[in-house]
DNA sequence: TGTACATCAGTGAACGCGCGTTCACTGATGTAC
DNA sequence: TGTACATCAGTGAACGCGCGTTCACTGATGTAC
């Protein structure tokens, strides 16, 4: 089985040339994925039909078969596309934003979330709303859904970095450090992380933002929940009758975030 | 039709005694939605089926659609429960959490939220999760959804009445003014609301915590979002690897919220 | 270069399942006189 | 208090639908000699 895995990756991986059927394979097995996510996007994952797509595609459905084992396995890869399309949507933004400030930088990563959440809706909910129910997620789906928390984690340790040494008065991200209590430190940052929570961060900076100290992290961590709540409540409705449309209160919770986790202005 | 309402409701209303029908229909009103939740929560709000239901309670499933017109129908009643049930577990906590700080009720009132949703995830899922496709929760749902909105409200509101003529220099909820810009406020916080979130806030306030300003009440909107964001992302499985198990990083999360709007420590 | 064989894609029928909703009907309960 | 009628709950059959998955088969494509 593995060795069968390796030899088939040798063959389709090391060959220049491919054959017609290859090619007619590699083809197909895009197309249906693209099609899934046309349904998905149209009515969200439950709409999802193997029948309907096999018929949009002019095949017999039991045709799918010989490039997916199951439905679970074509939402699971709508599910791993879906992430990285949002985690290369994030860097694509904050490389746009340029060379400018972390903050500046940290603004066009959320409004990269936002604006592809809610042109995506289902895809959106896909991976961040609720589950759905008897589907399990397989671990082949991590390494994708990191890959957002990974451009924050960036924007963290840069900031982190160029603006500790650079000057301990300026606002910089030290402001929210654990040690480093500033003069201008609101009395809400004073407590310490408690109980588990300072080693999860620790864990958490070790993988993504390598040199952020754990009150920060934890601090990150709740703009990560935070972003997400937000872009949530707005597709889903529950900010109808308050705060809707939500432009201005995202971008006011945005800076808002970026002082919590000490982002200089 | 409308005077048949009335009608009827002088009927099942003003009667002292129902009679031995009235008596049956309500019971079996009660133990359809009571199957029918028992189900959802099971399986989430796909799992519901009528047929399934009618199975449960010994009857033939047409016999159902003499007790609610639809499926739809019949979640909606659901919906509203869940919401009722929510907005009374977070009234009860506050109350039961006694006369002291405001900051202390806005804990208990936090946690009620966070153990409501682990207890029946999947009708937290029902109300604050991705919508289910092709359902539109009618104007009816809004009185219940809006209790839970009403419990934070009402804190805000008496912390910003009792705090704010207290003393201006205890850390009181004035901090986080629009014009009372204090010594010790943060840098973040002096950006004055853009755009029309001052609006937004101004009508949500004057809706559930008259006296409150608008500066105050845009932050409580954010930690409205940020606490379902939270309990959100705990239940759908988003913070496995990172802030799990979740006790601590919520805890925090709450005194930083509490922070954000103002409340005294 | 040509032939024999193996691999693979796609077909079509079938299995077995479940669903929401409608409708004509029966028999019990309640109401008006 | 008793009877005629209206209301209502529950039945059982049916409509019309869709689904995921399996399996034996055909015919085309690729490979080894």
């Amino acid at each position: 089985m593995l060795i069968a895995a390796l030899e088939s990756d040798r063959l389709a991986g090391m060959k220049a040339t491919q054959t017609a059927r290859e090619r007619a394979r590699a083809q197909l097995t895009r197309e249906i994925k693209e099609e899934a996510r046309r349904q998905v996007a149209a009515g969200g994952a439950q709409q999802l039909s193997l029948r309907a797509v096999a018929r949009e595609l002019g095949m017999v459905s039991s045709a799918l078969y010989r490039y997916y084992p199951s439905r679970d396995e074509l939402l699971t890869a709508l599910i791993i596309d879906a992430y990285d399309s949002l985690g290369t949507a994030a860097e694509a933004a904050v490389a746009k934003a340029g060379p400018g400030t972390v903050r500046e930088r940290w603004r066009a990563c959320c409004r990269a979330v936002r604006d592809w959440a809610r042109q995506r809706p289902h895809e959106y909910a896909l991976i961040y709303g609720s589950p759905v129910p008897g589907y399990q997620a397989p671990q082949q789906t991590v390494a994708s859904a990191i890959r957002f928390p990974l451009v924050i984690g960036g924007l963290l340790a840069e900031a982190w970095k160029t603006g500790h040494p650079a000057g301990p008065d300026q606002a910089g991200p030290d402001q929210a450090g654990p040690d480093q209590a500033g003069p201008d430190q609101a009395a809400g940052r004073r407590p310490a992380l408690p109980g588990r929570l300072a080693g999860q961060a620790e864990t958490v900076a070790a993988a993504i933002a390598p040199g952020v100290p754990p009150a920060v992290m934890a601090r990150a961590l709740i703009a990560w929940t935070q972003l997400f709540g937000m872009v949530s409540f707005e597709l889903f409705g529950q900010l109808v009758g308050s705060a809707d449309p939500a432009d201005d209160f995202f971008a006011f919770a945005v800076e808002q975030m970026a002082d919590l986790v000490g982002l200089p202005a």
